[in-house]
RNA sequence: GGGACCGUAGUGAACCGGUCAUCACGUCUCCCUGUCACGGAGAAGAUAGCGGGUUCGAUUCCCGUCGGUCCCGCCA
């Protein structure tokens, strides 16, 4: 079979009064006897297809006439169909669709693979699913419209960080995965048999992003993050995906500027770019701070955790005062205190306790109870987090040993700080946590492709 | 790791201590040349997750078990 005269189904807009052939899905059918409406669906788009069960179609395969009829075409039937594309009359137009001023009259319908009965009605605008069959169906549910377009807003704000990312300088890496002996602490590692040797899934790309930065400077990398945490969450995954920067000769207050547009920029992009599909899903506009003067960008709230605290205090009357970090109660209402205040779906809160971060966080000079990071909240959720890394070779030593950790461990790391660090910093934006609150999706497992978690590798896990 | 709640046709939901467990979508048969989530008529499809208990009688109440969802903790 030869493809090359194929027509995209958009393209069918240009192409009124000529015959052309499609290829596509089969998505619904509506038989009315002597008339059939395929809708078939492509890349592109869906289209209308028309087919007089009096008249005659040509094509291969007589002897399965039936088919010919439409008569045994059902939904996610993979077909080529060549025809006429003719302009509706004015009273059939469908203006909900863009190819709703044309259809195709069929002339010779083939199916290419045949779909088996579908274990439920893809046909309906939404799919209404429990979420354990949504993922138990999951390269079938994926097809459907609505579903798919998770996914493709989810490739614009990967397009959209590698924009930004390249626009502030940084290159492009990619790093291992699997490390051996030693672990940056904090959560759960994956072990792996490594040739008879003990090995680990590397729980964020942090330390080689590290290790580059006297390379190129400024680097950024997209990487797998995996975590073995025994925790069932509606925000938790065993593989995340992390959108990851890090820059060379940077201060604090330059990084709090550089994370703030990486995230702002990231999703601007991916909302320009997704307009049909917030329009569709009916998504509430991203609200990215309001101006605090003439010719002033948009401004992102900035709070140390200890600020914030104080204003979950005042303003909903909650003490966590003494907590070493934000609940997620917090976080969910300094987000609404964010809109409401400063028109923005984000905020930035600062000077986590040192204790409470990775040994490679840089203390704040000023107090080193409190150290020089910061987590991005996008909608009442923490979709990145960052720091003022230590580059002296031998406060960065003293640290790792402070955490009860060897530095032996961490050889081809520190390797990296003995022969020259400059000063630096960096962050990491949680892929399927942005995209789960565009969505505003109830669960993260939504705005995966293929969760991974505690019970589920594609399918169900036995215990 | 702690807690709360939920398991009913293929899918999503409803009801109920008492004769035949209801509805929608899907499936099958028939009707329909203009629908676009088509419409109309009919049919099939469920030992109510599993095991035990209470009761004259349990899908319904209780206990256990398995599975699931959510919250907290951990974590990003």
């Amino acid at each position: 079979m030869k493809m090359k005269n194929r027509t995209l189904i958009l393209d069918c807009t240009k192409k009124i009064g000529e015959n052309v052939t499609i290829y596509g899905y089969i998505q619904t059918r509506r038989d009315h006897g002597k008339i059939l409406f395929l809708d078939v669906l492509d890349r592109s788009g869906l289209i209308q297809v028309v087919v007089s069960k009096g008249a005659h179609l040509r094509g291969v395969g007589q002897t399965e006439s039936k088919s010919h009829l439409g008569g045994e075409i059902s939904p996610q039937d993979v077909v080529t169909i060549s025809g006429k594309v003719n302009k509706r009359p004015p009273n059939l137009v469908n203006k909900n669709i863009p190819t709703g001023e044309i259809e195709i009259a069929a002339e010779k319908i083939e199916v290419l693979s045949k779909a088996e009965e579908l274990p439920f009605d893809m046909g309906g605008k939404d799919l209404d699913l429990q979420l354990p069959t949504l993922l138990d169906y999951r390269s079938l549910t994926l097809r459907h419209p609505k579903v798919k377009q998770i996914f493709k807003v989810q490739a614009t704000i990967l397009e959209g960080f590698r924009k930004i990312s390249k626009e502030l300088g940084c290159v492009e890496v990619v790093v291992p995965e699997i490390a051996v002996s030693s672990t940056e602490g904090g959560a759960e590692v994956f072990k792996v048999d490594y040739f008879d040797h003990k090995a680990f899934l590397t729980q964020s790309p942090q330390l080689y992003k590290q290790m580059l930065v006297p390379v190129f400077e400024r680097v950024f990398t997209i990487a797998h993050a995996y975590r073995a945490e025994p925790s069932v969450t509606t925000r938790h995954l065993a593989v995340a995906t992390q959108l990851d920067c890090e820059f060379g000769f940077v201060d604090f207050e330059e990084l709090l500027d550089l994370l703030e547009k990486a995230g702002t920029e990231t999703l601007k992009f991916a909302e320009a770019e997704s307009k049909d599909v917030f329009k569709e899903w009916n998504l509430e506009t991203i609200a990215f701070g309001s101006s605090r003067g003439a010719g002033e960008a948009g401004k992102i709230p900035r709070l140390t955790l200890r600020e914030a605290q104080e204003l979950i205090l005042k303003e909903f009357k909650r003490d966590n005062t003494k907590e070493k970090d934000l609940t997620p109660q917090d976080e969910i209402d300094l987000c609404t205190w964010a809109k409401n205040v400063h028109k923005s779906d984000f905020v930035t809160i600062t000077h986590f306790p040192t204790q409470a971060k990775p040994f490679y966080t840089m203390p704040d000079p000023k107090n080193s109870e409190y150290s020089l990071s910061y987590d991005l909240l996008f909608r009442g959720v923490e979709v990145m987090s960052g720091s003022q890394r230590i580059n002296d070779y031998f406060q960065l030593v003293d640290s790792i040993k402070s955490r009860g950790m060897d530095p032996k461990n961490f050889e081809m790391y520190l390797q990296a700080f003995k022969y020259g660090m400059p000063p630096e910093g960096g962050f990491s934006f949680g892929l399927e946590r942005m995209t789960m609150h565009v969505f505003k999706l109830a669960n993260i497992r939504e705005a995966a492709l293929f969760p991974r978690d505690m019970e589920r590798v594609d399918i169900r896990l036995n215990k």
